[in-house]
RNA sequence: GCGAUUGUAGCUCAGUUGGUUAGAGUACCGGAUUGUGGUUCCGUGGGUCGUCGGUUCGAAUCCGACCUGUCGCCCCA
């Protein structure tokens, strides 16, 4: 006998937990196409070749890869290779760590069939072999936004309209906090350390984590000079509105031009989103980098409010992904929804829909061979009707009927039985209050369809 | 990849310094009750004590490795 169990990091998913995570992916699907976003999916499995690299040294760590097929022992020296370079040697494939990747191989290999600007949605499955915690996984779902072909600031406002409308449907209270790499790119010059870039929005991603003296702890380990990390100081303590924190920028940047750029992009940015009656609040954060490295202009990171749970969202403009797949001046950008950090947060908040959780909305008793046919017309009717319902296969007992029904939380349970038949009703019982009634269907569907 | 911690029935958990045949609650199934569930009572079944190895006369209990879950680090949705 085989022990039943799923590998480290993955799970099975329950119809209870299906409805709702559907209703997660329902909602985020409507508020995408209202925008007019297109579909598309792309295959679980890349070429390793598409995937390694994109993500720096610890993404690499991260992919699952997958053993050629035959025998990929064949011509490959097991002795004397690394395991890095063995992997190189029998794995070609490799599953996807992300969607936009993947989107952006996609971009380059249609690019004759696609008009641009190209604005596609994607919900699917990513895999990273990281170690699961809290809320992190091994195999997770993004739903993915992205336009590309277009550097108009015009399409982050909309990504941050798109975030506000669906936060607002799920009743979720978040806050968008926004900045760019732009910026980043201007501090790390203005404290004359410009090819630090990276390590600076790494150390400062993590400020309001491990605060301000482990950040400057870590900026020194990366090898910023204690000359530079001084000049840092006043970034770390920007406050006030958005307005203000611009401001001051303005000053700081005086002789940086590409920090001037990110500002001026910041303030596009506000501006149109002005414009699009967004309720949720947007902060301009400059200590937001994220850890990617493929962004060049605005980021984007979304966090509930009151609860515990890291981002839920998260996204920026990228200028040159499908560089490196041969496609040049393709700019795009687009943010990723993380299904199961939204379902943590709704289960947290207590905001799933209790509607949503009595998918079946009556059982017709099984009561034997005659009765049953008198059933079926009646479930005839209501399935008519759109009402989700079903008849109990077999004749059990009337008990064990109503335990099924209760486990399956139907709210209404149908009886007819030989006096039912002579009258040509039904016993409509309502499952919560006990309350039953003789009917005929065409009522019971009236009033079982008021409830829905 | 590094560190800490966890694992006993489908689920939640007892189990004495290592000592007979490993228990309870709950769920399931059957009955009390052949047209009534979410509240009763009785009964049946269900365990390679995570896996493999070691110590011992004897291991659920002690030791090691691995696997799984959880929590930090790294990184991230």
């Amino acid at each position: 006998m085989v022990k039943p169990s799923i590998p480290k990091g993955t799970r099975d998913f329950a119809p209870t937990e299906m409805i709702r995570r559907n209703y997660i992916f329902d909602t985020i699907k409507a508020v995408f196409k209202k925008h007019a976003f297109l579909p598309i999916e792309t295959p679980s499995m890349e070429n390793l070749s598409t995937l390694m690299g994109k993500y720096g040294e610890e993404g690499d760590r991260l992919l699952f890869k997958v053993l050629n097929s035959g025998d990929f022992k064949q011509g490959v020296d097991f002795e004397n290779l690394t395991s890095n370079q063995l992997t190189s040697k029998i794995c070609e494939k490799g599953l996807r760590y992300d969607l936009t990747v993947p989107f952006a191989r996609y971009v380059v290999q249609h690019q004759a069939e696609i008009s641009f600007p190209f604005k596609r949605y994607q919900m699917q499955p990513v895999w990273r072999a990281d170690r699961p915690q809290k809320g992190r996984y091994r195999e997770f779902y993004q739903c993915d936004v992205d336009v590309i072909g277009s550097t108009s600031l015009l399409n982050e406002a909309e990504l941050m309209q798109i975030t506000d409308e669906i936060f607002t449907s799920f009743g979720i209270p978040v806050v968008i906090k926004i900045n760019n790499r732009k910026i980043l790119s201007g501090i790390a010059e203005v404290v004359g350390e410009a090819d630090k870039l990276t390590d600076i929005c790494t150390a400062i991603d993590k400020l309001d984590k491990i605060g301000k003296e482990k950040v400057c702890e870590e900026l020194k380990e990366r090898g910023l000079s204690c000359e530079a990390i001084g000049k840092m100081d006043p970034f770390f303590c920007f406050c006030g509105s958005n307005e203000e924190k611009l401001a001051q920028l303005d000053k700081v940047f005086a002789n940086s031009e590409i920090g001037l750029k990110g500002l001026s992009e910041i303030r596009q940015m506000l501006a149109y989103a002005a414009q699009m009656d967004i309720k949720a609040e947007i902060e301009l954060d400059i200590t937001l980098a994220r850890g990617l490295n493929y962004y060049t202009g605005a980021i984007f990171e979304v966090k509930a409010q009151n609860v515990s749970i890291g981002s839920i969202s998260g996204g920026g403009r990228y200028d040159d992904l499908t560089g490196i797949f041969g496609l040049k001046n393709m700019s795009g950008v687009g943010i990723s929804y993380g299904a199961e950090r939204i379902y943590d947060v709704l289960n947290e908040l207590n905001l799933f829909p209790t509607n949503i959780d009595s998918p079946i909305k009556a059982l017709f008793i099984n009561f034997g061979e005659k009765e049953e046919l008198y059933a079926l017309k009646g479930l005839q009717a209501l399935r008519q009707a759109g009402i989700a319902s079903e008849l109990y296969p077999e004749k059990a007992k009337i008990g064990k009927q109503m335990t099924y029904a209760n486990a399956k939380a139907v709210p209404f349970v149908i009886m007819a039985g030989a006096d039912e038949i002579a009258e040509n009703v039904y016993t409509l019982k309502d499952m919560n209050s006990g309350e039953q009634r003789k009917l005929n269907i065409a009522e019971i569907r009236e009033i079982i369809a008021a409830t829905l």
